[in-house]
DNA sequence: AGCACGCCGACT
DNA sequence: GTCGGCGTGCTC
């Protein structure tokens, strides 16, 4: 007899940790690592995930005590690595083990016991998206002497399109109403062979021209550096990681193709991981044109079933090349040689609901556990990776940084100017657009080119700033922003929940703490606003796009917009954040930076790194063409470092004041902060839930150094759907298990119905 | 004594 | 997550 571990998919934390039950000889050879499993559990059946098998019966449980496995639900879905790296992010991310375990599960086949009613029996739900088989025909070769009968046109028509090889009967009917009863027949004749083949969904996208990759006759000194520096980790085989720092148009994706060009050669496969936003038919054809069908692609937009077929072709090992949004990591490709992270600093690598893993931080472990090389590759590197770099090492493998300075078409970098709009409003500019920027918009319209303006508005929160002297007032314990209540007349700080009264402009008793002025305002224009200034500026002929959530809300409606800029003579495209990225238009030769400050100024950490890599990116958007371009950033604190960065071009100057300030403040890459938010309808639980869980961390943390809890406090998004949001912050050092600490904080807490906990290790969102 | 309620451990 | 056992405390 064997034995099985399973992990029950409930879940709960109380339940988490793996039940044995016994497998009968006649499943015997379905029950693997990976299966999903039916097993009775307490007075219910359940669904689990075999995670390891033992021909010796666990020790330390009555043998009575084991059950039967009932039944297999579903085959194989990943090894025993995998299910190592699964145990590794429930601890890393104090999740429980089957919200581990789910990502790794095949698509579209959620099987799982529910209930109609509280006393109903379980049922079990079976949701599958499975195989699909297509009919295809092909001549036999019968058909060289076959004349169909003289009224026989639909014969003659299909037999015809067959001429040019096999088809399927379904596209057969698209074109030839009726084929299908004259595929039948021809069939019965012996003319036509008709067989099922395995379809497979998703994998149509590959035609743009745009998309092909020809392979360059030779690569630059940097890519042949970074090429050499991967090959170098995949050889060493621990997990090493190469960091590619190069600047937009460096040619990354091209040393990418290579290094799994080599990895393939050596009988590896490799997963490449792509930002969600940029894994379009372009960047996928890049891949498909040098790989074909050795590729699979893994994406949002892609329906359950073309998912799963693309998951499939990975598991039965017919495509060796995984590329994909953050889940791709999870694809089973059993001999991973080669990791790539694209555009690695992207804070949508982070996963915002259970598991809420990074997928750079489980990219690094699964290099490891399998042997692999990390590449990681970025314009703008996140100061994590950059650190880890500098230190050489992080958690037992080589960090190696890697640049690649020069572009192989050697375009010239944009003008950048930086404009202060304190001193614009202070020489009574109150517009939205300083005179710099109005004055560079009427050129731009004399030379008929297009424009960019970029309002940045992510992000709600509200903070006051003082229009005369730009400052913003921030809480004097924890040195972030202050957010603005309109309703209550408060600033509160989200870090430690501390707030003040305030009377905002236009309140008489309105006073600059900096300065005195009466202009301490609410802050924050809409793209509708800049719009209206827009047409009122320019002349009626020129075109003014507007994109931002509201327009684009339709179905296909981006896309329309962006054509509509494309074919436009002169135009300027007025966007929030979705205009940064991936936008490639040879006559921009302006762009506009609405307002830098908004994002600097979040009550978050990263504030500062986000605005740069923003500016940085947007500022790669202009002079793209042969014609030089002009990027103009308007702010109240022309002095950062990030606008002195990238007015000089020169990321130094941004990156040394960043990391002094985050070493000073004690914030990562310097230590790790968690962010745990409690949510429910009753305020008094949740209040009650956030101070009991802090008082139990500060009791486990007490005054080990490096470790810090700050809170409980309302979080930003204090009432969200009629439930209160409370939120603690915790800092550990860089090698601190922050997930196991917090995870066994969580589950000590004595129960409490109606409140929500969810416990987010390296967070990004702390609002 | 009888029973409602809440806490707590077991569930493989 | 869910059940059942058990102790506490209230009511008949």
């Amino acid at each position: 007899m064997r034995y099985a571990s399973v992990v029950l998919d409930i879940p709960t934390r109380s339940l988490d940790g793996a039940f044995e039950y016994a497998i009968p000889p006649e499943l015997e050879h379905e029950v693997k690592t990976g299966a999903t499993v039916l097993v009775s559990f307490s007075h219910r059946v359940a669904v689990g995930y075999v995670v390891a098998t033992s021909p010796v019966p666990p020790a330390g449980l009555k043998s009575e005590k084991i059950n039967p496995i009932e039944q297999v639900l579903a085959p194989p879905a990943f090894d025993e690595t995998a299910a190592a790296l699964a145990a590794w992010i429930a601890r890393e991310y104090a999740c429980t083990l089957p919200d581990a375990i789910r990502p790794f599960l095949a698509p579209g086949q959620k099987v799982k016991v529910t209930r109609s009613a509280p006393d109903a029996p379980w049922e079990l739900q079976n949701e599958r998206a499975g195989a699909v088989d297509a009919r295809w025909a092909a001549l036999a070769l019968a058909a060289n002497d076959y004349e169909p009968a003289r009224s026989a046109s639909r014969q003659r028509a299909v037999i015809e399109a067959l001429r040019e090889g096999p088809q399927r009967v379904s596209e057969l009917s698209a074109t030839i109403p009726g084929a299908a009863s004259a595929v039948s027949a021809l069939e019965k004749r012996g003319v036509v062979v008709v067989e099922t083949r395995r379809q497979i969904r998703g994998g149509d996208q590959t035609t743009l021209s745009s998309a092909a990759a020809p392979r360059p006759e030779h690569l630059t000194a940097g890519q042949r550096a970074a090429l050499a520096a991967i090959d170098a980790a995949r050889t060493a085989a621990r997990g090493d990681v190469v960091l590619v720092d190069g600047v937009t148009g460096s040619g990354k994706t091209e040393v990418y193709l290579a290094a799994i060009e080599h990895a393939l050669a050596q009988g590896t496969g490799a997963l490449v991981l792509v930002p969600e936003i940029s894994l379009t038919a372009q960047t996928v054809g890049r891949f498909r044109s040098r790989f074909g069908d050795n590729v699979a692609v893994l994406h949002s937009r892609l329906s359950t079933g073309e998912r799963y077929d693309q998951w499939d072709l990975v598991r039965s090992g017919r495509a060796h090349v995984v590329v994909g949004a953050r889940s791709a990591l999870f694809a089973p490709l059993a001999n991973v040689g080669l990791i790539i992270i694209d555009e690695e600093h992207e804070g949508s690598y982070k996963q915002d609901k259970s598991p809420r893993y990074h997928a750079r931080e489980v990219a690094a472990e699964l290099a490891r556990a399998r042997g692999a090389a990390l590449a990681l590759g970025s314009a703008t590197p996140s100061l994590e990776s950059l650190q880890r770099c500098r230190a050489g090492s992080f958690r037992g493998a080589t960090w190696t940084r890697v640049e690649m300075p020069e572009r192989p078409g050697g375009s010239v970098l944009p003008r950048v100017t930086v404009v202060d709009m304190a001193e614009q409003f202070r020489g009574g500019g109150r517009g939205v657009f300083s005179g710099p920027l109005v004055q560079a918009l009427r050129a731009m319209v004399e030379r008929r080119e297009k424009a960019v303006l970029l309002l940045n508005r992510r992000g709600f929160a509200n903070f006051l700033m003082c229009r005369e002297c730009g400052c913003v007032p921030e809480c004097p314990h924890c040195s972030t922003a202050l957010t603005y209540h309109e309703r209550g007349h408060m600033l509160a700080c989200h870090s430690c929940g501390r707030s003040w009264p305030v009377r905002a402009y236009p309140d008489p008793s309105t006073s600059c703490p900096n300065c005195g002025s009466r202009y301490l305002a609410a802050f924050g224009v809409g793209t509708q606003r800049v719009e209206d200034e827009l047409s009122m500026l320019l002349p009626p002929d020129v075109e003014v796009i507007r994109m931002d959530a509201d327009t684009t809300r339709a179905k296909g409606a981006h896309q329309r917009l962006l054509e509509r800029f494309d074919a436009a003579e002169c135009a300027v495209l007025v966007g929030t954040q979705m205009i940064a990225k991936g936008l490639d238009f040879p006559e921009v030769t302006l762009v506009g930076v609405i307002n830098a400050d908004t994002m600097l100024k979040l009550p978050d950490f990263r504030a500062a790194e986000r605005t740069y890599d923003l500016l940085e990116q947007v500022a790669g958007r202009a002079g793209r063409g042969e014609r030089p371009g002009e990027v103009i950033v308007q702010t109240y604190w022309a002095t950062h470092p990030a606008m002195r960065a990238v007015a000089s071009h020169d990321r130094s100057v941004f990156l040394d004041a960043e990391l002094a300030e985050r070493a000073e403040s004690g914030y990562p890459p310097f230590s790790r902060l968690a962010n745990v938010i409690v949510w429910g309808r009753s305020e008094r639980d949740v209040r009650a839930v956030t101070d009991e869980l802090a008082a139990a961390v500060r009791a486990r943390v007490g005054r080990t150094p490096g470790w810090e809890v700050l809170g409980p406090a309302d979080c930003v998004k204090a009432r969200v759907k009629d439930q209160t949001r409370r939120h603690l912050m915790v800092k550990a050092p860089v090698d601190a298990d922050v997930g196991a600490l917090l995870g066994a904080c969580v589950a000590g807490l004595s129960r409490r119905a109606g409140s929500n906990i969810a416990v987010d290790i390296d967070a990004y969102d702390m609002m």
